[in-house]
DNA sequence: TTGAAAATAGAACGATCGTTCGTTAACTTA
DNA sequence: TAAGTTAACGAACGATCGTTCTATTTTCAA
């Protein structure tokens, strides 16, 4: 590796870093630099402009969060447990040791609401395909039989996602402690109602991972 | 009305649209003063320091999300109405004509995820109020029998919450178009499970408000 | 080891940030 | 209407923003 490149990967992690903390309208080249030991023009020079730097950021980030949230689910057996794994990687990658404010996508995401641009567009892009990442994956569920014929996939992945933002909210901004288990409480009854067999509403069945269907482990 | 606190009025309802495309960061008082055709200055000394111009914008943000989205759902006859009434105000809100970029709070609420200062505490404490009022209407449904006693209110809460963001992320933010619906299925759901009537997952019930209890009109 | 290329530093740029100050204009009320 | 209060202005502050330049150091391959 390049001196050059090793840097700029040191750079990124740092502004991954404060992107995560502080937003992404919270990152300046300035800050940035002093907190590497580097100079201001140095540092620049790595990206050409601050959009660029911002890019490259929630570039990292998003091939960050398809290596460790989305290519490990789909090393699981599909169906159910992949749905399962996908659903506990999201939540582990939300409270993540390496983003000590959170998921700096998603914070981008709501960041830029409202701002056009390229960064937007591609936040935009990822957002689709991680909707429809989702939503593909509860369609092979359906197809196995895991989930009932009559499941509607947007809608399982719509709700799917509206969990996943009510846990980083509950967890990350109110600081509550029982976020995790009633986001896991939420799905698992997600999973319940997706299902053909119309049980009635037992209470906890939140360990039940998986009650018929071919299972490899 | 002094002519102080109409242009403050004036202020504030300026600022609040900034805040609301722009994000609480990306609001500050010289763009606003030229939007306004005010001196910097001029502005400035209505709120003293920028602080608390944000904080003044947040709370006029609260108490009209007091206003508008919670006092009239509880005027609706207590339980599953009022419940259905404040998911649908709630709704509302986040896509209202006058927060142009989509409701401030919850944006200034992920905006200040990891920033501490008094402004984050007043954040944390309405949503926390906003919590417990959801939770506490969903009480007073359960011993109305409108829902089931196994109900858990806090969950209930805080799915009630969760399909509130996700329809938020998708409507703002992807701009999908079948969002409310989606989230109408995801709240109709939500209420089905947690009543009393061990019923089968019927396809499109969106619009049986009540179905038993002492509902007035 | 030498020489070209790449990486970093440093100073400066215009712009904008929040804030302060002294002064003037506008409003209120007696 | 006069006096007193409040609102608004304009200029300036130091700090920081992203960016551009030139110069110097460091890296890397021949």
């Amino acid at each position: 590796m390049n001196k050059g490149e090793q840097t700029k990967a040191t750079i990124l992690e740092a502004a991954t870093n404060i992107a995560s903390k502080e937003g992404l309208g919270g990152l300046s080249i300035g800050t940035l630099a002093k907190k590497l030991g580097l100079s201001k023009s140095g540092l620049f020079a790595h990206f050409g402009s601050k959009d660029a730097l911002l890019m490259a950021v929630t570039e990292a980030a998003s091939q960050r969060f398809i290596a460790v949230v989305i290519r490990p689910a789909f090393q699981e057996p599909a169906g159910r447990p992949r749905l399962e794994r996908l659903f506990e990687n999201w939540l582990d990658w939300s409270e993540s040791r390496e983003f000590p404010g959170g998921c700096p996508i998603m914070a981008a995401t709501l960041e830029l609401d409202d701002r056009p641009g390229p960064l937007r567009d591609y936040l935009l892009s990822q957002q689709r395909k991680w909707l429809g990442t989702i939503g593909q994956a509860a369609k092979i569920a359906i197809g196995m039989g895991h989930l009932a014929e009559s499941s509607d996939s947007e809608q399982f992945a719509f709700e799917f996602n509206a969990i996943g933002f009510g846990y980083h909210f509950s967890n990350r901004f109110l600081r509550e402690p029982h976020a995790r288990q009633q986001a896991r409480t939420a799905f698992q009854s997600l999973l319940a109602r997706n299902s053909d067999t119309a049980k009635p509403p037992a209470p906890d069945q939140s360990n039940i991972a998986c009650e018929k269907g071919n299972r490899k482990r």
